[in-house]
Order: C-alpha cells, then sequence, then structure tokens
DNA sequence: AATGAATGAGGGTTCATTCAT
DNA sequence: TATGAATGAACCCTCATTCAT
C-alpha cells in the first residue's frame, strides 16, 4: 500500500518513458532507437529521458528488466494458481506466450533484444542468459513434476526436452514477427505441443 | 579455363573483403559493424572497401545473397543426390544446419540479420522472407514426398509442420548462439527430430 | 513586444551562426565552404549549425532567402519612399548595388552563388532565377513609368533595357571582386548610367 | 610543319581528354567536377588523366590556358584581318563573345570558373585578372584608335569605356546562362552596343 | 521536472592521388 | 599508355551526453 501511494507524479512519467522505449526498442532494436526517437515518441525531450534514466543502456537495462520480471510474473502467476497436470501447463505456458508475442510487444521486446545483445553488449547477453536459463528451468520443474506424477516417462532428459521446447517457441515466435500475415502462430505452437506431449508420454 | 583462372587480384580481394563482412555482421549484427571495424579486421582501409562494394548496404546484400545462396544450394545438393527416404532427408537438413551453425558462420550470419531487419529494412527483410518461404517449401517438399511414400501418415499439415521444424531449428540454434558451452545443439535437434519423425509417421 | 523581445539566446545564435554562413558562402561559395569552416569562423562547433540548421543546404537556402529578402527590400524601400523621376531611380539602384556590393557582401554572396549554382543545383538555381526576373521587373517597371511621363523615349523595349542594366551592374561587380584595387565600380556604373540615360531620352 | 607531324597519338589523346575536362567544368564548374567525372565523360580511367596531367589544379590551369588563348587568338586574330573602324571592331568583338557563349562553351567556361575561383584558388584568380587585363586593354585599343581616327569623341577615360564594355558582356551571359530560353544575348548586347557607340561618338 | 543549446566522438562516403603492373 | 587497386584526408551528418536555466 505504502509503495502504491509513493508512486508519486515522478514515477508514473517515468514508467511512462519506460513505455515508450520499450515500443521503441522492441519495434527497431537498441541501436536503430535514438534517444531523441525515444524523446518524441514520449512527446518530451531528450533531456526528460536524461533526468530519469542515467544514460541509453541504463533506460535498456531497466526496460528489460521490467518486460522480463512482468512476463515470468505472468508464467508463474498462472501456473501456480492451478493444480493443473504437467501437460496442460505446458500448453498454458505455450498460450501465454502466444499471448504476449501478438497482444503486447513483451516477447517480440526481448526475442529482438536477445539476438541483438549476443556479442554486443556482454552485460545485457549475460542477463539475457539468465533469463533463458529461469525459463527453462522452469519448464524442467514442470516436465520433472510429469515425471513424478507419472504423466511423462522417464528415458527422457528434461533438460533437453526444455530447450526444445524453448526453441520451437522462440523460433515460432520470430517467423510470426517476420510474416505475421502468413504465419498462424497459434497453430504451429499447437501442433508442436501435441508432438512433444505425445513425444515425453507414453 | 581462362576466364575461370583470370579470377585474379581484384575479385579474390573482394571475396576476402566480403568474408571479413560476413563475419563482423554475423558476430555483431548491421549496425553494430562499422565499415572501419570490417576494414581493420581485413587489414586495409575503408577507401577499400568503397572500391568494391558501394556502399554498406551493398555489402550487406551482396554478403546476404552470397550466404544465403550458399547455404541453399548446399542443402539441397546434399539432397538431391541421394534417393533417402523421408525422414533421413529431414534429419540430414538439419545435420546440415548443425554444420553451418556450428562450422561455419553461415546460419548465424543469417540468423542475426534476419531478426535485426525486422523493422529496419524493409527491403533485406522481404529477402529474408522469401528465404525462409523457399526453406519451408522445400521441407513442404519433403514432407509430401514421404506422404506418397507411405513413410509419414496424410492428416498432418504439411505447411504447417515445416513451420515447426524451421522454428524448433532457428531457436536451437539462437539458444546455442547466446550459451555455446551449456547449450548442446545437436543433442536438441536430434532429439526434436526423433519427436518430430514419430509425429509424422502412423 | 514581448514576443520581440523574446527572440532569446536560440535565435540570436542561429542569426550569428548566419551571418558567418553567408560571409563564407560569399568569399568562397558553397562547395568550398565546409561545414567546419563556418563552425571555427563562428567559434563554435559543427553540432551547433546542426542544431539550428537542417543540413548544409538548409543553410544556404536560408541565407539565399535571407540575403535575397534584405536586398529587395532596401531596394523597393528606397524607391518607393521618393517621388524621384525615373532616371533618378535607376541611379538609385545602381547606388543601392555599390552600397551592398563594397560596404556588405550581400551583392557578392547573391552573384558568386548564382554563377555556381547555374548547373549543379537545380533548386537554388530557380530560386535564383525568379530573383533575377523580379529585379528586371523592378527596372522594367521604373523605365515604363520613365515613358509615361515623357522622360524616356518609347521606341526603346523595356524589357531588352532591363536585361542590359542588369548586366552591366552584375558584370561591373565580378570585374571589382576580382580586382577592388583598380576596378572602380562607382565610376563604371557612373559612367554606365550616363550613357543608359542618354539612350533612354530623346 | 614539324610542330604538326609531332602531335603524336599522345598529344591527340590528351588533347581529347582536356575537351572533356573542358566540358565538365565549363557545365559544373571545378570543384563539382570531379576526377572520375572527367574520365567517366572520355571513356577512360582515372589513372590515364594523371598520366597526362600532374593534378586537378594543372588540368585546370592548362584547360583555362587553351581556352582563354583560343579565344583571345580568335578576337585578335579576326580584328586584325580587317581595317574597319573602331565601332565596327568593338560590334565585331562583342559577336564573337556572342559566338563562344552560344556555339561553344568557351565563354561560359571562362565565366564561370572566374567567378568560381574569386577567393578559391589565388594562382587562378590571378592568370583570370591577367586575361581580363588583357581583353580590357584590347578595348582600349580599339577605343583610342577611334578617338585618334575622330570617330570617337576624346572627353571619355577609355579605360572606364572598357570596363562599362566587359561588363555588359559579361553579365549578359550569365543571365543568358541562366535563362537561355528567356534571355536573347544577340539583342541585349546589340542594344549595349547601340548605346555605347553614341555615347563614345559626338 | 524538464528544456534548449551545445559538444565531441564516431560513422558513412567521396575524392584526389599514388603505384605496381 | 593506361588500368585496377588502394590510401588517406576531408566532408557531411547523427547521436549520446552534458549543462545552465
Amino acid at each position: 500500500m505504502q509503495a502504491e501511494a509513493k508512486a508519486s507524479r515522478g514515477d508514473t512519467a517515468r514508467r511512462e518513458l519506460m513505455k515508450f522505449a520499450i515500443d521503441c526498442f522492441a519495434r527497431y532494436g537498441y541501436q536503430a532507437t535514438s534517444i531523441d526517437r525515444i524523446a518524441k515518441a514520449a512527446g518530451v525531450t531528450k533531456g526528460a529521458l536524461y533526468y530519469h534514466f542515467k544514460d541509453k543502456e541504463d533506460l535498456l537495462f531497466e526496460a528489460v528488466r521490467n518486460r522480463v520480471g512482468q512476463f515470468e510474473r505472468v508464467v508463474v502467476g498462472e501456473m501456480s494458481s492451478q493444480g493443473r497436470d504437467a501437460a496442460e501447463s505446458l500448453r498454458e505456458v505455450a498460450r501465454t506466450c502466444i499471448e504476449h508475442a501478438t497482444r503486447s510487444n513483451h516477447r517480440r521486446f526481448i526475442v529482438t533484444l536477445m539476438v541483438e545483445a549476443l556479442d554486443s553488449n556482454e552485460r545485457l547477453s549475460q542477463q539475457f542468459r539468465t533469463m533463458m536459463n529461469r525459463f527453462r528451468q522452469y519448464l524442467i520443474d514442470i516436465i520433472d513434476a510429469g515425471k513424478r506424477s507419472g504423466r511423462f516417462r522417464t528415458g527422457i532428459d528434461s533438460a533437453v526436452a526444455a530447450q526444445v521446447y524453448a526453441a520451437t517457441v522462440m523460433g515460432a515466435e520470430i517467423q510470426y514477427y517476420q510474416d505475421p500475415e502468413n504465419v498462424d502462430l497459434p497453430r504451429i505452437l499447437e501442433t508442436f505441443l501435441d508432438q512433444f506431449i505425445r513425444f515425453l508420454s507414453a
């Protein structure tokens, strides 16, 4: 409650600016987004951005933290609230990804910047590596739970399975970003999950 | 013969420069690669690059054409020479991707630039869209051949299956580029193919 | 009043920069004037110029507009205020040209850039064409008024006469710019006007 | 005769190159004409130009010398051959200027570069100053001859008259280069000469 | 809390010039 | 006699960043 009350006008403006920054980063990437572009999108001058953020990198980092955190909270939140079985959980995660890839720009922001950061920004890249590890661990946990519950067979390496899952989701998204009219993201992932769960089962 | 032998110093230098350009683009992306960086990597001055290429974009486009073309020729070449069955063909394509992702920088170059181009360079983006379409069509053809031969069942949409395949390969590669020490690319794709082929089969 | 007074530091600096730009352009022409040369003359960095002007061409165009406008306002202003006879008006215009050719760099700026623009910059060239037309029309009006008042004879084509006048003024200026110590601009134009007016008169 | 025979292929090529250089310089001026532009116009490579000329300035100087020399030879040649009276001589010079301004690019080349050189190239500017002096001296000689023959009155400063003449010719040309469709160069100069000669005469 | 003005480093590009062949 | 390849300086321009107000 305190925390909420403390969200003074300053914080509001800050969050507002970050929203515009994220929009730009998600669409054009880090390098192709100039401070001025963000400022113009937000209807302020560059100085305003420098009042709220130390520099461009700082703005990016905060944006990444914000988006990644939000995404992860949603994923975990939607899971923990129900006592679903493992297969259903895997489907639920995919649905969340689809949601965040099509209705918001959360996922696009993450995937785009992750690729751009690969060898260009070690610190950011590290952040993304950690994020991917958490994501895969999250999947491993689900799969392991499925194994324990007898839903999934045990002869499969959960870590590798998680990587396959993460791979397909990410690759499907990129195809979708590239050609949204001809790439049916939900259908790709649905098909994938059918085969993935069939593979894990029995 | 003369003509081939005459690919004299000029052409050699040009090809050499492009190799360095591709290395840089593959690692850092287009924007983060300055002309000067390429020149220094190649041990020449910027002027030399401008002697051989009209401008930075031209260099990029030639590089993309070169790399994409080479990759496609290899994929098609390795296939057509044998009368393999569909499942084996799918495995072979994956092996080629792995090869080009780990031993050369062909695939990384393609994937990195494809993501960067998404909303930054319409013309390049179009080029990549076309390339992806060709790749998926190639997969569709294999799958359809499998169906006709009775190897694969018919109740599956080949186009969607091709998208799943392309997705997993691309997503697996990105994870590998991000963390090559902890991501075992061959194993991911091997596992994926097991489940994919099992799924396509009766 | 406020509005006028508020032409604050920004506007002042802008005007100041343009003054230096005009000086350089007048002396060296457009191509031979680098942005850096202007910046150094003004004691600022190139960035300052780019803050105030979009690019070098923009700077040039504003400068031309400014100088041409100012010159024309002066010419028209000095005329309209008096009910002089036509001959005296023609002398007055010449005096103004001399003034602006020797005491300021207005005329030199115009003449230099006009010649440079001939085939190099279509848009600028058009601007100068229009300016010359306005100048000649202005002369035509004076001559026609002289005809109406009986001061000048009617057997002469005013348009051609105006072109002769414009030619001599411009050519005399160029000789003066080329060799100011040996070319006595006022005396050339004085002599010309004697003969020109004698010619126009009965 | 020897001289003609000695004009080996080398000299021919050299002259050929210079012709193209002059075309470019006349049209675009010195700065806007790159060595490459001339080379391309002549259908050779830049190296060929550097084989025949020391550098770009040298090329320009030779071109100027060539053009100025040719123009002066023509002017003098057409004069000396006849025992015309002074007035007719003045008209004849103007006709030659018109010829070289409309049918060849001799005059345009000279006038354009003269203005461009004003403060940009001291050595070239000196050359043009000398050329203008020779031209004016030539006119002075004609006028003085007219005085001696009683054709012209003596109360006029020949030097100033020559400057007026040179001014009008040059200024008329510039107007013509700027707007060849609406500026009737012959008519301007004809009108000017009528008044000029009337003025010089009793 | 934000603006306007300015800086300075770096990037893409052009171009005169050189030189081995 | 001329070419092809390359250099290096200079140029235009962008952009992250700073700072007085």
